[in-house]
DNA sequence: GAAATGAAACGAGACGGTCCGTATTGCTGA
DNA sequence: TCAGCAATACGGACCGTCTCGTTTCATTTC
């Protein structure tokens, strides 16, 4: 008597909704995010339009769930950054990596459009921090943490400013069209944040008020 | 007899010009950008449609050259930064205004509006670096290149890596919501930048290798 | 077990509404 | 007189709703 509700569609739903997320990622992908049209994304998928109302509000919504869905793929496994133990070598990488996706005309696109929705609606900018920009950022915290217990960053670092001062040059240069992503760029980043956040040169236990170095 | 042309309407076609485009800036100041629309602006500016797509090819082209004309106004005056002889200063000047003027929020939906366009059309994101963020750019590097003549900045530095770094986490944080934009953080920015790239302390600058923490 | 049943979900697409960008019309002012 | 204009009708694209006949599947019936 468990079965409150009726036959078990589950499976069918699920199919539906899978082939309605993939060939939105496909279209928004593909064409200019412009020519993304529901009719698209429904004949696409082989799938009624009224198909895709059921389950979500909008347009908006079907696309930010398609890009959302992307990261949420490798079921429960929580990112994680590279550590070799020296912060200088795995943020280059890092951000080398993230320079080159970048060049991608397809993941371009693709973030292109999911900044486009979420710079305009306040809700799915929440719900964009919320379930991806968030856990990413904990995963870089982490790193940076484990190298501040190491000395390798200034232990009273504000993370957060850190992260920005790091990847927000790259995400402007990128979203503005303002100059090359190049891998010299991305290690010229982390030369900098470094320069800024890294070890205290003076004798480094808590800081607060001792300056010997004041120049 | 220097009149090629018929009658001299000029003078109708600029007052209709400038109606179009303050009407514009009127309504993406004060509405969701997607509630814009030609009919609005045409009504608002008490112009016919076919009025407002006589000078511009699209939507797009009008709204853009409507906040391109925002910063246009001051005749040739061209912008300089604030010189008190101290960077750091003049730094958190620019800086705190900087993140007062996205409190706005008529500031906030046009500039919102105007990313949204040129984040998405490649030749408008052309047009608006030629004619709005080089120039300010230019200003901006100005100062800073006269803080490297009196050593209050590294003399080597890179000016655009460190304007990105300056001013991109505060767009960042903007765009995407992600933080409060207040004194403090403007403050901050100023402070990491300037440790990146102020004045070199003395020969053993850049950090790399020296471990006095090791453990 | 296999066939019949009924409800939920579905594909297809017609429909109203909004908006863009074009074409038409009659007016107006120099 | 006539170029430029406001007003507005119009075609086309798209969104989001609604309808209709069909498919799918748990349950019922033999």
């Amino acid at each position: 008597m468990a079965h409150v509700k009726g036959p078990d569609h589950s499976r069918r739903k699920e199919r539906s909704r899978q082939a309605i997320l993939e060939a939105t990622r496909a279209l928004v992908a593909e064409e200019a995010y412009e020519k993304v049209t529901v009719e698209a994304i429904a004949a696409r998928a082989g799938v009624g339009k009224q198909t895709i109302y059921r389950r979500w509000p909008s347009k908006s919504a079907v696309v930010f769930a398609a890009l959302l869905a992307l990261s949420e793929d490798p079921d429960g496994q929580s990112v994680a950054l590279p550590d070799t133990g020296d912060l200088e070598t795995d943020l280059k990488l890092v951000m080398r990596a993230t320079a080159e996706e970048f060049a991608d005309p397809s993941f371009d696109r693709l973030i292109r459009a999911l900044n486009t929705e979420i710079a305009n609606d306040a809700e799915l900018a929440a719900e964009y921090r919320e379930k991806l920009a968030q856990p990413l950022e904990e995963a870089k915290k982490a790193r940076l943490r484990s190298a501040q217990e190491v000395g390798q960053l200034d232990a009273d670092a504000d993370l957060d400013l850190v992260l920005e001062v790091l990847y927000a040059p790259l995400f402007q240069r990128w979203l503005h069209r303002s100059g090359p992503l190049t891998a010299a760029y991305a290690d010229s980043l982390v030369d900098a944040t470094l320069r800024a956040f890294g070890p205290r040169t003076g004798v480094g236990s808590t800081p607060g008020e001792l300056g010997p170095v004041d120049s």
